[in-house]
DNA sequence: TATAATGTTGAGAAAATATCACAGGTGATT
DNA sequence: AATCACCTGTGATATTTTCTCAACATTATA
């Protein structure tokens, strides 16, 4: 029978962490704040309840056995999270207006979905979107966290890639149902091409197919979002990235009809002030961006 | 100043992580083996702490407030790690050994280090390798875990895909450290193509240079392996995927020549037995496997 | 309105934890 | 070798924390 967890004993865990850490009771008892004393008795205890050896006490110096390292990490990464959580609980700490800026493709697109949960979790946060352009170089100064198309230049705040776009061709079920399907490329070009001001399509045709082959129909829109909206409706093949249309996948609204892919001539990224200036509330939302693009990644 | 480490009211969180998920005294209690009356003086001490309301409680009914949301669920995974942490410690429980399958390619490649890493953590579990094929279909029965190229018929164990190869040049620095540069893909064909079995190089020739192009020279090898070993020495350029690379485009031993990729026309895959079959050691080496590859994959 | 369910609270009991002081061991230094 | 400095472990005792019990307040429900 493991230990349950209305059994765990944490305050011992904590007890250990600490020593493990420092390899050294005195140490371990100062940054406790008790006698060294008490430690050992702590640790004794939970080698006790264990059942397993945590130190080597062979020499006079302890040192962290392999069961004792395991646990020391896995204890020191929960006691990290559970500090961490409890710093930014305060909705009056919390309690303002977070400035973020987008273009309008990414905050209707992949970042839609971030945009809600983090509302859901942190709704004392008061979100205000403002649109900047694809390519656009200098941000606001009221901008608290940026997520742009292409790399900006602001060299007094951290930038960071997420991810480059690998756009390949989706359309709405509904276009293909009919009895057909793809087994070339070249069977794409029977169906409307929904291309927007970023030339994908162009690139894509380039690298997989010959040239001058004829296209049945084009459908120029003027953002990548409206395309995709176009796509949804049936208008055509669209280009779109795995992120940039996650939603549309799982939800069956589109579906993929080749894995070739072309790299987007640039990457998204996330600017935020620096670690030494940011606030709490960008800090927040640009954890939960590099944890929602993580996640999507894999 | 935020609650330090030593201060963290352990006892009180995990009180209230418990009351947190039941939304309700009585059963929190029943959980904790207390009575109701005790994990109320313990929330209410934690809620004092921290200066923030964790709950609601307007009407009879106890709910979370977004403060109180945010911390159960960091709390409640932070006690999930350690739970976990614990139920693994005795050497006792683990020793034993632990047979892993895999190509010779695979286990000299990417896998290495996560052999080592997993030697480092788990020295009680003696680790014996068995060679198999890329593309083998079925597993010796002693085998606990495998990781194999090509999706493997085993359908009484547990399949899992871990990613799919996307091949681009890479060569020793020291290759084109004479004033040279690859600007154009063709330049490419002024080196030494270095080839494997698998002929990775006559797809990604075919998808990004045009036909009838003249290779300078070409040096063949069996395995993928090799392949690499030979593009370390200097011997020309190899194609080779990011995972695989890891490690030497981070030392510097090799360096990519261009974005270009081409997919692997097969992936990797994680065997084990079923979560009801599996033993602890092929859990924890499958998990360390799952843990690297995420890692290295963003 | 009576009743059941549920959270809160005061006082004292019980349990956990810390302290103190010293013992015993190890490695470095003289 | 003897001494010293520094660790860790432990028994007895003190202190702090936590729990229980029982009563009480509040709200939903029959």
């Amino acid at each position: 029978m493991p230990l349950s967890r209305r059994r765990l004993p944490l305050n011992a865990l904590r007890a250990f962490e600490v020593a493990g850490r420092h390899c050294h009771l005195g140490l371990a008892a100062e940054e406790l704040g008790v006698t060294h004393g008490a430690v050992s008795r702590q640790i004794r205890q939970l080698e006790e309840q264990l059942g397993v050896a945590l130190f080597d006490r062979s020499r006079r110096r302890l040192s962290l056995t392999a069961a004792g390292r395991r646990l020391q990490t896995t204890v020191g990464d929960a006691m990290d999270r559970i500090t961490e959580g409890t710093l930014y609980l305060d909705p009056e700490s919390l309690a303002g207006t977070l400035v973020v800026a987008t273009t309008p493709s990414i905050s209707t697109g992949w970042l839609l979905g971030m945009l809600r949960t983090f509302g859901d979790k942190y709704p004392e946060i008061e979100l205000r979107l403002v649109n900047i352009a694809p390519g656009q170089e200098t941000l606001p100064p009221e901008v608290g966290v940026a997520v742009c198309f292409g790399e900006p230049r602001e060299p007094r705040r951290q930038v960071r890639e997420l991810f480059r776009e690998r756009h390949f061709p989706v359309c709405s079920p509904a276009l293909i149902a009919e009895g057909e399907s793809i087994s070339r490329l070249s069977d794409l070009l029977r169906y409307p091409l929904i291309h927007d001001r970023h030339g994908r399509w162009q690139r894509w045709l380039a690298r997989y197919l010959p040239a001058g082959c004829s296209v049945a129909r084009n459908l120029y829109l003027e953002e990548a979002f409206q395309a995709l909206a176009a796509a949804r409706e049936g208008c055509g093949v669209a280009l779109a990235d795995g992120i940039e249309v996650a939603n549309d996948l799982r939800s069956g609204q589109l579906v993929p009809l080749a894995d070739e892919t072309v790299e987007a001539s640039q990457s998204h990224y996330l600017v935020t002030d620096g670690a030494d200036r940011i606030s709490i509330r960008a800090r927040l939302f640009a954890d939960h961006v590099l944890r929602g693009v993580g996640a999507q990644a894999l």
